[in-house]
DNA sequence: GTGCCGGCTCAAAACGCTTTGAGGAAGTTG
DNA sequence: CAACTTCCTCAAAGCGTTTTGAGCCGGCAC
């Protein structure tokens, strides 16, 4: 049926050796050989078999990454950041795997892929405080980028925007605008990021001689409904903040849409500031953002910093952090 | 290192082939050493080599879905779909593989993926009107379910909504509000569930005595700024339409924020449908749309399609067409 | 007691590639 | 011209499974 490798020798006359070490470019083949056989393999349309391939080899030139659905996907940042990944890949012929996977079955699943060899190399998305997958991973000795921080013992590869600073600057944005009251909705606190950029908001506000108010602080998911509860929840506070910040997208645009329901001019009776890239989907706001450059470019290196790992390089010098900006829109305002 | 079936079947005196029946359920063993292989593996923690065994069984378990990036995975139903599917895989014990692809090399991916059998079958999404892609999955002869049906000779698996009877609801629902001045705003024509929703619009409208205007007929891309671009267009015409319809999810958002930019007062000075669950972002609008119902059922379904087809049902008999419904919100009125 | 059948088990041959270790044919050196 | 390289090529041994075909053993029928 289809062609192998020992059809296109005997084609050629020639050892099956020989053929593969031409077509995987090793220098102990003659220019006229590899030639004639790159001829052959293109005119017999040869494909090599993946699967004997990595059976035989120990490499799978893939690339995984597991994925919660259905929330994370819909971020669009995140599409972006693997966009980027999938075009550094192609450059080096090797695909990248995403395993959506329900809510509970996570830790399986990186099982499934770890210890099926289905990858050389994983981007672990979204870390937590205390991970678990990465503990895994490392104990396994499989290469991997974790898309995040975490706290653990082992130094491994990671790829971060910077969210102490990127909420340092969002918090002296709204002070410097004389807002006073300030609330923060939070993604989980168990993930890596939320932690960070809330505990870098109450350092912030106390080293300007600001209280934290815990009537302000409220974390929930991170999708649509729960920046919406969330938001509600602050409304009905007998002294609400003058401004709020969203530390993730999707429940910026619920709590956006909370404030829109009740009739609050946003930018007006009440400032916002989201984190990640709003586009242009929210009611005629541009809403002011933190945002994260460049995230194909993120992509990009993450992937290169996982070939680097795979060739050797220790994991501890490979960590890099991205400053993020803030982009003034028209929903903060001075506190008058 | 890792414990393999040889180490295994050693451990228990017993022979490879023995154990590998034990394990895969086959009948010809006894009870007996069913049992006792079975506690060893597990003691084991012995996994097979997903490799080793799609290299000697032709099979992968795994099914392929190619997405091309990165519009189309942020439209939140299809995410829902992608969740069904996953969880009936999930009972079988198979993997989603989801081969996100830059714009242009889509054929490659297919290519490379079946050819590289990474998967024993295919969901096609976004069928087009005449699709290359399953052209060559049905010469391949690998399975595959498409999403959304396409004009090809021979028969193929497919799921859809029906396109026709969805766009001759919303029209015959706006018809009936008085409207008679009606724009469509369209996904690429080449796109079938597109084309098929355009047809039906035009016949509906004549099959109701209402000429079709072309001015009012235009067709993008299927994301937001192209839906922002089609409603600017109609709205600079002379006449304006009274009452829109928008094909596809991402254009209805950004139609919608055209409306919302000129300051049209929507539902009252222009009418609109959207077809596709629009959820709660739209500036405290809720939008009447079409929607399909049960997407993750959806999903489900397509899957096992998929498992059928592979067990041999002709793929004539699988073909399954869902209706869609209006779901009545605040944007749609009486015209006057 | 012979023949046969059913229930288990096994050795060996795939599957399609990579990699190792060996070796032949030139070319180079003394 | 022998000895040593260097360059290229090859046969064979894996990689970890599944699957095929054969064989053994006990029981049952005649």
């Amino acid at each position: 049926m289809t062609i192998n490798l020992k059809k296109l020798a005997e084609s050629l006359g020639i050892s099956e050796t020989t053929v593969s070490r031409a077509l995987n470019g090793y220098p102990e083949v003659s220019e006229r050989t590899r030639e004639r056989v790159l001829a052959a393999a293109q005119l017999a349309g040869y494909r090599p078999n993946p699967m004997a391939r990595s059976l035989a080899s120990g490499r799978t030139n893939a690339v995984g990454i597991i994925h919660p659905l259905p929330n994370e996907l819909a971020d669009p940042m995140f599409m972006q950041v693997v966009a980027g990944m999938i075009q550094t890949l192609e450059t080096r012929q090797m695909d990248l795997i995403i395993a959506p996977v329900s809510q509970n079955n996570e830790m399986r699943s990186y099982q499934h892929m770890v210890h099926g060899k289905k990858v050389d190399g994983l981007i672990v998305s979204r870390t937590r405080l205390y991970d678990e997958r990465i503990a895994y991973l490392t104990n396994y000795g499989l290469p991997f980028v974790a898309h995040g921080r975490t706290r653990v013992n082992k130094p491994h590869a990671w790829f971060d925007y910077d969210n102490e600073s990127g909420m340092q600057i969002a918090v002296e944005y709204l002070l410097s605008h004389n807002h006073q009251r300030i609330g923060l909705i939070s993604a989980p606190l168990d993930m890596n990021f939320a932690r960070q950029r809330c505990d870098s908001f109450k350092v912030t506000l106390q080293n300007n001689g600001v209280a934290v108010n815990p009537a302000y602080l409220i974390d929930g998911a991170n999708d649509r409904r729960s920046g919406y509860l969330a938001m509600q929840k602050i409304l009905e506070g007998p002294t609400p903040p003058s401004a709020i910040i969203v530390d993730n997208h999707m429940s910026g645009v619920g709590a956006v849409r909370a404030l829109l329901d009740k009739g609050i001019a946003i930018g007006k009776q009440m400032s916002v500031i989201v984190w990640g890239k709003m586009e242009d989907s929210l009611a005629g706001y541009h809403v002011t953002t933190i945002e994260q450059p460049n995230p194909d470019q993120a992509g990009a290196k993450m992937i290169e910093m996982l070939l680097e790992l795979q060739s050797g390089t220790p994991p501890a010098e490979l960590q890099e952090l991205w400053q993020p900006v803030l982009l003034p829109g028209d929903t903060v305002s001075r506190y008058k």
